[in-house]
DNA sequence: GTCATATACATTTGTTTCTTATGTATCTTT
DNA sequence: AAAGATACATAAGAAACAAATGTATATGAC
């Protein structure tokens, strides 16, 4: 049981941004298995969403990478950045706040003009 | 001071279901300009995005409308229909389960494998 | 030992959902 | 009379996903 689709849009790069602040370094596929497991399997991100995130980070320069290999499979860790770590703290605050706004909006009951 | 344009995505369809839960009946432009003052011009919807939202909601069955002549120039309310409230109710709670999962998520601090 | 499943990366194609821009028209305020 | 607000709408484009596909290695079951 798993939440509609376009929940997660606009999440997706807070999510990974927080992750990697709280853990150091995370590889791509470690992050799907975090996630999932820390929502019970309610959010399952793919792969399709999570490495076009993963180069676009980088390229922005909010996160460092560094290959390492575990027999012969490549294993891409990703790592904040100074800048990353700011950019983190902006995301959160900014995502934390619109979910005040969401739950204000979600219990009004009554007509107020 | 508005949001980041990506965090609305995924979220317009359950602002205005709800809207319309609590107030009967509501015109396109009445649904912008609530959502405005509510959220403090926090959270403004364009109309680009409203009216398919609206057109959307009538060819799903979940709303219906009447037209009303204010002078020459037309309004068009919005109601919800038996189906559209019992989707409302859906929408709502799975988006406030969804935000429950987003704070624990932002809120994690250990590693916990 | 081989077959299925898991691990681990990645890209391509398509869809959804929004923004921006444009269009038409009426009403109100200065 | 001009500007801004009210009120509808659509079209073109962008962004952020999902689904599908691809490659390759490792592990566990039988």
């Amino acid at each position: 049981m798993n939440y509609s689709s376009e929940l997660l849009k606009g999440t997706l790069k807070t999510i990974v941004l927080k992750l990697l602040a709280d853990n150091k370094k995370m590889y791509g596929y470690e992050i799907t298995q975090r996630v999932k497991e820390l929502t019970l399997n309610k959010i399952q991100i793919t792969e399709g969403a999570l490495y076009p995130t993963l180069h676009s980070l980088e390229a922005d320069g909010f996160v460092t990478t560094e290959t390492e290999f575990i027999g012969k499979r490549v294993r891409k860790y990703y790592s904040l950045s100074p800048t990353g770590k700011t950019k983190t703290k902006e995301k959160v605050s900014e995502l934390a706040d619109f979910m005040e706004t969401m739950k204000f909006l979600l219990d009004i009951k009554t007509k107020t003009t």
